[in-house]
DNA sequence: CTGAAAGCGCTTACAG
DNA sequence: CTGAAAGCGCTTACAG
């Protein structure tokens, strides 16, 4: 059933029936209603394939992400997607979580519109080469990326800020022996190492390779941590963790050897998700504030679809959520 | 630059261009290197719009879901979108998770070639109604869920079997004395009770309205059952929750008034995801084992694109994770 | 207010 | 082995 199948129940041309379909002015009330009644009868549904091959555009965007099953990036996407639903587009998601298929082979099966990396683990030579060569007219926006692009945009959390926070609350506490918990050598864990250095020198605190702890980011991490921690004997009254899910880990392993929380050892997260309010009190953490940064991303990438000018790089402050632990 | 461009470039016909961009037979090798060398050279991507049109599909399944911030639905959705890509199928996700944003509307723009539904929430009549009006054809996977039209495809866990796999495990290490934590009316929700009523009735064992205690599907359900348990001061050595996170919260509960966990109180969680981690030992679970599901799920609904005869229901066997909590 | 015709960018019989 | 032509199902100037 296509619309010169209405078109010739209805006694029109299929000119006309796309005018109704499309709710073009100039149609007599008569046409109209005629063509109307033939549709529903036939629950009609354009193509959508035709339809996009005349706007050349399926109003679809891609989403290219890691692995969709960590929460914070299964909330990102949720808000990114939402937010393009309300301007009409649909999102399509590509995992390159499993590095044996071909992403790049994948997306080419697709017209999008714009395109969506998120994470910085896509800020490569290899993608920067691609989009050139291949979307070099394709707005695309890097989610916590950069990527040295005339056609690329970024929406960054200030990870370093959100790490003075930490350090500035839980030394307005007393805290003066704090430790770190890293787990990662990318970007983002660099920025919150660095943030969380900075401060420490602006208040003189002391800080050593002995007072960083280097760990995997899951529960698993936060336990080996606190596990490093006693047996080294560190001193430390704040240990500050780059990721809710080690905090949550160490946290426990703790309060297992008799700590008291905060009273012995202050402990914080990062990112501010779910894992954080598994306990009470919940743990204190840094909230990237992905809303306001999912917000960003879309006004910044639809203007740019708009072809209208953007902001490059723009940078999302986080905020401190002040939970129980600290 | 579309194929006649290239077609002009290289001195041959769009069709010749066709043939050596879809790998053809019958191509003089010259011509083949020919065309080949001004496809490189202007980075050529064939617009699959124009491709889908032809052969009225883009590759495209719609994947449609409540709300992919839930772990166990992304998941699931992980699953599904890797078996898909392996067989060169894209997967665009539709999140009904926010209400007022149209479902319907937003497929509509899209032309899918199958549509998969995660959850119960969607057997609904107005699905039923919706599909069987406008996508009759259209093979429907029902992910956990089942809709009675001829074009729709079920695959379920079978949560009672699981529950009884619970029920049992608990009975041989001694337990007698049974409390269920429910968080729902939905149908997966009232398998997984009708499962745990039927064994303990099996085993001889009393269950009424007063072991039954109803609370929400989170962590803070669980902290309310267990106090609620406390309260009412209900006998009970075996806490069988719906699901992990309610475990979780009633375990970090009675783990603080004093209680050991599995010697006076054994619990027991659903769905073996990550939350179940969190704590040493582990959770005792129900895996649904979603990757066997997506697999079945898959295969029949690929078969069903073929048009073959598939399965139309089919219900997958958990698995008890034995953890340290009972 | 309405229709005939061209065009969107491909692929695919068909003919040679 | 290659090309001319038709067709996929729409939309959109253009003409009337």
């Amino acid at each position: 059933m296509n619309i010169y199948d209405i078109a010739k129940k209805a006694g029109v041309s299929p000119a006309t029936v796309s005018r109704v379909i499309n709710n073009k002015p100039n149609i007599s009330d008569r046409t109209y209603q005629k063509v109307q009644a033939v549709l529903k009868e036939n629950n009609y549904i354009p193509n959508a394939i035709a339809r996009g091959l005349v706007s050349n555009s399926m109003n679809l965007i891609g989403i290219i992400v890691d692995d969709i099953r960590n929460l914070y990036r299964s909330h990102i996407i949720y808000e990114l997607s939402q937010l393009l639903n309300q301007h009409r587009y649909n999102t399509i998601i590509f995992d390159f979580g499993n590095q044996d298929n071909d992403l790049f082979n994948s997306l080419q099966q697709q017209q999008l519109d714009a395109l969506i990396f998120i994470g910085s683990s896509f800020s490569t030579p290899y993608v920067t080469d691609y989009i050139s060569k291949y979307y070099p007219a394709t707005p695309v926006m890097m989610f916590n990326g950069l990527l040295d692009l005339p056609n690329a945009y970024s929406v960054i959390c200030d990870e370093a800020a959100g790490m003075e926070l930490i350090v500035e609350h839980l030394y307005r506490t007393g805290k003066k022996n704090f430790v770190y918990v890293n787990y990662s050598e990318n970007l983002a864990s660099q920025r919150k190492l660095a943030g969380f250095c900075k401060k420490l020198e602006e208040y003189g605190l002391a800080f050593d390779e002995s007072r960083l702890i280097t760990t995997t980011g899951d529960f698993e991490g936060g336990r080996d941590a606190a596990a490093r921690l006693l047996q080294y004997s560190i001193p430390c009254d704040a240990l500050v963790c780059g990721l809710d899910l080690i905090a949550m880990g160490a946290m426990y392993s703790l309060k297992y050897f008799g700590y008291s929380i905060p009273g012995d050892i202050a402990i914080t997260g990062f990112d501010n998700i779910i894992y954080g309010k598994l306990s009470d009190p919940f743990l204190t953490s840094v909230d990237s504030n992905h809303k306001e940064m999912a917000r960003v991303a879309i006004e910044n990438l639809l203007g740019a679809l708009r072809k209208e000018e953007a902001e490059k790089v723009v940078y999302v402050r986080p905020f401190l959520f002040c939970g129980g632990t600290s």
